[in-house]
RNA sequence: GGGCGGUUAGCUCAGCUGGGAGAGCAACGGCUUUACACGCCGUAGGUCGCAGGUUCGAGCCCUGCACCGCCCACCA
């Protein structure tokens, strides 16, 4: 095949993509005579496409997978998708909105048919588009949440955690989305400035002696308040703490309490308390043993606690009350407001804090072993700082409420019988096990979406079935995630697997870098400030990508810059254009004999990399691994290496030496950039297997011995081409300066010795001025001094050469 | 309010346990040199956010301040 000499790699990279899968070298099987490695990647909404964040982290992680393989381990990374309750449900249901019907019309069997018929048609997109990034999943094992197998893991767990007794129902305040009628975790909601109003209103007190204000946004929740607080320390309300107040508008006569949750600098000082519909009012309420009314209903509008108000809407509610409030001149004032409010990140809707009744799991005992391995560090997470937050976020962890009441999902496996009974079991059970009714109706919630994505390293390889797959890949290996995740669902692994396996499911977490919009802000599509992974694949190439990705994955935020990308594109056309002079030169079977002292460096280089290479990736610091690659390919490998052999390229054995060499390059550069690798792999002598499944390079170090010398070569060359003054150089070291600089056209330029001579009495200053600190000689290690006095005559003697 | 991180060259970022400020890109200058102009060689560009402190010596350690980002908790 013809070599051009511009590196294109569209059609490249999407062939060996499939020859790769077809050939089985991604595909993972149980083998005892290997050591497994398991990266079980964290899987995308079904609904999901690809976004940089994926691309960022199957980049580090399929690296790393790579390396492994060609270490020789049994490497899987485990692909599949995941229902994402709540994202899938709204997505479908915008769809149905569409089509002029809607989840209520269809009712809940028929909707559920519509999203699964809505996901053959549509979903499941974003696993072809990890392919065309190079990832190594093993895609025969595509898994999915709601698969039977999976479904089955799902409510054997639960059972499990009610046979335990950590599994609850209680009346507890949540946020409630009116749109979708469902209680939301805290982290499904999104804030949002509004311009409201702060209206302040006057209750009379009980015995007419006169009245305590408070400060309110939402007059429309007042029919539900049952007391009015105040801080206990407060000196402007001390005396009226024990009496009673009366609501406007509902008449009501509600104490006047104290507690130290209620900040005396906001507003008047004292506040309505409101169980029914504010968080912190519902903590105070249970403390103080408080009713619960509740003035809203499911859908947001006002309840039948006051019939008339039955059915309004909050705002014309909220009229209603300050009318009946002014013509009484309990409303002392009404003024502008701006603050933040929850909203429903799925539809934008305000959020009401409303008390219902939901399914809870206990956390205390189910998290204790998780603490210990994480104390352990039998599970790392990376950076250091972010371990430290996964433990103090799980020592933290409340109650999980594991209950949503939306359609799409796994539906919890309770059944009811008309006396309220309560049977849990794994599939419909025939008769309620207290009663022994027949009439059993299944509860209609549904589980939260990370109640079944914490079991995915173990229920994807068949638990809680004894698979020979989950003996071979349990426990697995590496977990990647945004920072974001890790209480949703890292933590939520590690005690699943703890719990139902004994033992944790990885050992090590990379929390990988935020990518933020090159103005610095997050990347969002409704900011519209996305990056797409797959245009950039398009332009430079998925190699080119993994490449900058990495690159730019080194500290906790760093903005996306395209020239990191294209950095990478770059190396790929050299790699090529290097591996084309090789064979254009003629083609011979690699073998390791070298004879001058270029061949043992270029070797020695290459082995003093992949060491170094070796320990960047164990410490996940993707960066400099992939700059070092970078720098031996384009400094060493290119500019000194094969610009001084070109003179002996029609030699035989140089060029056995060349390819011994090249081939080393391409094993450590295969992880980075897979497609090009392997691409050149193939023109290569025929080699017995692919790159991909090659042997990464043993430790080689006899040639280190050359370091020194080309090193004194490149010293001598900077200095030439500098100011044009030449070092004496002997023998082999002559000849390759001679070949790589060519003096007759680099020196011709310029000779200016003068500089250089400045340049040197410069630094022979400081070394000295360093050396005759007295506090410096007697304080500082010995080896900074005796490096000091080394440098110190070495540059007097390179004065003495040029002549002073 | 709490937590994490950041502030170093025009841009994106490195700088290990304190010991002569770096890379890539961009800019500028020079090279049609038997692979690559997506190339080669070189030049210039930095009070390392600000103010103190510790030290013989601070980009690095300590204190304070300013600004930026993210996460979490939120005052009705």
């Amino acid at each position: 095949m013809e070599m051009e000499p511009l590196y294109r790699p569209q059609g490249v990279e999407e062939r060996w993509q499939q020859t790769w899968e077809e050939e089985g070298l991604y595909a993972a099987d149980p083998d005892p005579s290997r050591a497994s490695w398991v990266y079980a990647f964290p899987p995308p909404n079904v609904t999901g496409s690809l976004h940089l964040g994926h691309a960022l982290q199957l980049s580090i992680g399929d690296a790393l997978a790579r390396w492994k393989r060609m270490q020789g381990r049994n490497v899987l990374i485990q692909a599949g998708y995941d229902h994402a309750g709540i994202a899938t449900q709204s997505v479908v249901e915008k769809f149905l909105e569409s089509e002029g019907t809607s989840r209520r019309e269809l009712g809940r069997d028929a909707f559920v048919e519509r999203v699964w018929a809505w996901l053959h048609e549509y979903g499941g997109t974003i696993v072809g588009q990890f392919r065309r990034l190079g990832a190594s999943m093993d895609y025969r094992r595509i898994r999915f949440t709601m698969d039977d197998a999976y479904v089955r893991a799902v409510m054997r767990f639960f059972v499990h955690l009610y046979g335990r007794g950590w599994i609850y129902r209680d009346n507890r305040i949540v946020n409630w989305c009116p749109y979708h009628e469902t209680s939301l975790s805290d982290l499904e909601l999104e804030d949002v400035e509004v311009d409201d109003a702060l209206s302040t209103i006057r209750y009379p007190l009980a015995d007419a002696s006169g009245h305590i204000a408070i400060a309110t946004v939402r007059p429309a929740t007042i029919p539900a308040d049952v007391a009015v607080a105040v801080h206990p320390e407060d000196e402007r309300y001390r005396d009226l703490i024990g009496k009673d107040a009366v609501v406007p508008f509902v008449e009501r006569r509600v104490p006047i309490i104290a507690d130290e949750r209620v900040d005396p600098e906001f507003g008047t000082g004292a506040l309505k308390i409101t169980p029914g519909h504010d968080p912190t009012d519902f903590a105070i309420g249970r403390d103080h043993d408080l009713l619960e009314p509740s003035a809203i209903r499911e859908d947001g509008r006002m309840s039948d606690l006051v019939p008339e108000l039955e059915g309004l809407t909050q705002e014309e509610a909220a009229e209603r009350i300050l009318d009946w409030c002014r013509e009484r001149d309990l409303l002392e004032k009404r003024e502008h407001y701006r603050h933040s409010v929850p909203t429903c990140e799925r539809c934008h809707t305000r959020i009401e804090p409303r008390i219902s009744l939901q399914w809870w799991c206990r956390m205390g005992e189910l998290k204790q072993p998780a603490l210990e391995a994480l104390r352990e560090r039998r599970v790392a997470f990376h950076p250091e700082s972010q371990h430290r937050f996964a433990l103090s976020s799980l020592e933290d962890a409340p109650d999980w409420n594991i209950s949503r009441q939306i359609w799409w999902g796994h539906q919890l496996p309770v059944w009811y019988c008309p006396d309220g009974h309560i049977t849990v079991a794994e599939t419909e059970p025939e008769a309620c096990t207290e009663c022994g009714s027949a009439e059993l109706t299944r509860e209609s919630d549904v589980l939260d979406t990370w109640f079944s994505a914490a079991l995915w390293p173990f229920a994807t390889l068949g638990w809680p079935e004894q698979t020979p797959d989950l003996a071979a890949f349990y426990p697995g290996d590496l977990q990647t995630t945004a920072r974001e995740i890790i209480r949703l669902w890292e933590n939520r692994m590690i005690f699943s697997g703890l719990e139902l396996l004994g033992e944790v499911p990885f050992r090590d977490v990379i929390i990988h870098t935020t990518l933020l919009a090159a103005d610095g802000r997050r990347m969002s599509k409704s900011l519209g400030t996305g990056i797409d992974p797959l245009d950039l694949i398009a332009e430079h190439g998925a190699d080119a990508t993994r490449y900058g990705l990495m690159k730019m994955s080194s500290s906790q935020d760093v903005r996306f810059s395209p020239q990191q990308i294209e950095e990478g594109r770059r190396l790929a056309n050299k790699l090529w254009n290097a591996s084309r002079l090789l064979l254009l030169s003629g083609a011979v079977e690699p073998a390791v004999r070298p004879q001058a002292l270029e061949e043992r460096w270029i070797l020695a280089r290459v082995d003093a990399t992949r060491a170094e290479l070796e320990a960047d990736l164990a410490a996940h610091d993707f960066a400099h691994a992939v700059e070092r690659l970078y720098h031996l390919t384009f400094d060493d490998f290119c500019d000194w290496y094969l610009e001084s052999i070109k003179p002996r390229l029609e030699e035989a054995d140089v060029r056995a030496t060349a390819f011994a060499a090249l081939e080393r390059l391409l094993k450590l550069l295969h992880p980075v950039t897979p497609h090009v690798t392997e691409e050149i792999w193939s023109h290569l002598p025929a080699r017995a297997s692919r790159l991909i499944v090659a042997r990464w390079p043993e430790p080689d170090e006899r040639f280190a011995d050359a370091a020194d010398a080309l090193v004194r070569v490149q010293e001598a060359a900077e200095r030439f081409r500098r100011s044009g003054v030449l070092t004496p150089l002997e023998g082999e070291e002559k000849r390759i300066f001679d070949t790589v600089v060519r003096p007759e056209r680099d020196g011709a330029r310029n000779g200016d010795v003068d500089a250089e001579r400045a340049r040197l009495r410069a630094e022979i200053e400081r070394a000295e001025r360093m050396l005759a600190n007295e506090r410096f000689v007697e304080k500082a290690p010995a080896d900074v001094v005796e490096a000091e006095r080394e440098k110190l005559e070495r540059y007097r003697r390179e004065l003495d050469a040029i002549g002073d």
